[in-house]
DNA sequence: AAATAAGTCTACTTAATCAATAGACTATTA
DNA sequence: TAATAGTCTATTGATTAAGTAGACTTATTT
């Protein structure tokens, strides 16, 4: 399962996606139509931006809004710009792996179980971009 | 990213697989070879044998060991049964649904996408068992 | 140009959940 | 009855999620 962060970065993308290319959008307004907890949105949105996905304006008439075209990010760059793992386990994952304390991974069948479902996992996630997750 | 207790869980399975029909593996065992905090690792074994996935025997000669064959149970089957949702997101789980409080299943573009990787993974995880867990 | 309103940005605090540990208790076998 | 091994309860520590307070920045209005 994604964290409530990674989940609530899709959503807010999907509607900046949605928005795009009609200037910055309050946190308020995406707050309050996703139903996200604006302060933790903040940070999020915030760390998103420091990732170089979206760019803010501050002070009257700001907000935050895409850098790129929803159609250039796909969701697998989404999930992991937020510090979510995609695999289900740490050795199998591409980002953010880590050896198993007691396997070998040549052998390790719960490994090779896990490398297939990351796979087909990725084959969609990899292909899939922003602009599929605006509502319609 | 699966919890470490259903990682856990994962692993002791395999290695009570590799075992089946051989009596008894102590608790000890399993830790010491799977690397698994042994107190971790007891309530773990005792949840399954709660959910009829293990049997024990106490005392001299006892630990613990799969009821059936481990071609029985599906990786799926085992993941849920410590509490481990397999979809991405709530909203498209099967067996620990949650309805978003923001959005139309309908015509949500996030959950058309997560319903996508969750069939793609539970095809994977139905069709193996605990048998495809055992190293070699 | 000063005041004010409308925004983001930063730091800190609290609450909840997950992971790990410790130790007493019960059942079984030799 | 002594030793072994699972069972149960309680506590601690770490991480994640959420909330609070206020500083800083920009645009508009007068």
């Amino acid at each position: 399962m994604l964290s409530k962060k990674t989940q609530y970065a899709l959503k807010a993308l999907g509607y900046l996606a949605a928005k795009y290319g009609q200037g910055p959008v309050l946190i308020s307004e995406i707050s309050k139509n996703k139903k996200i907890p604006i302060k933790f949105l903040e940070t999020i949105l915030l760390e998103l931006k420091q990732n170089n996905v979206l760019e803010s304006k501050k002070g009257k008439g700001g907000g935050y809004y895409l850098i790129e075209s929803p159609k250039k990010t796909t969701l697998a760059q989404a999930i992991r710009l937020v510090g979510g793992p995609i695999a289900l386990v740490p050795c199998v994952s591409l980002n953010f792996y880590e050896k198993c304390a007691d396997c070998d991974e040549a052998t390790c069948g719960l490994n090779k179980a896990m490398l297939q479902t990351r796979d087909a996992t990725l084959k969609i996630l990899e292909k899939k971009t922003l602009a599929e997750l605006i509502d319609g």
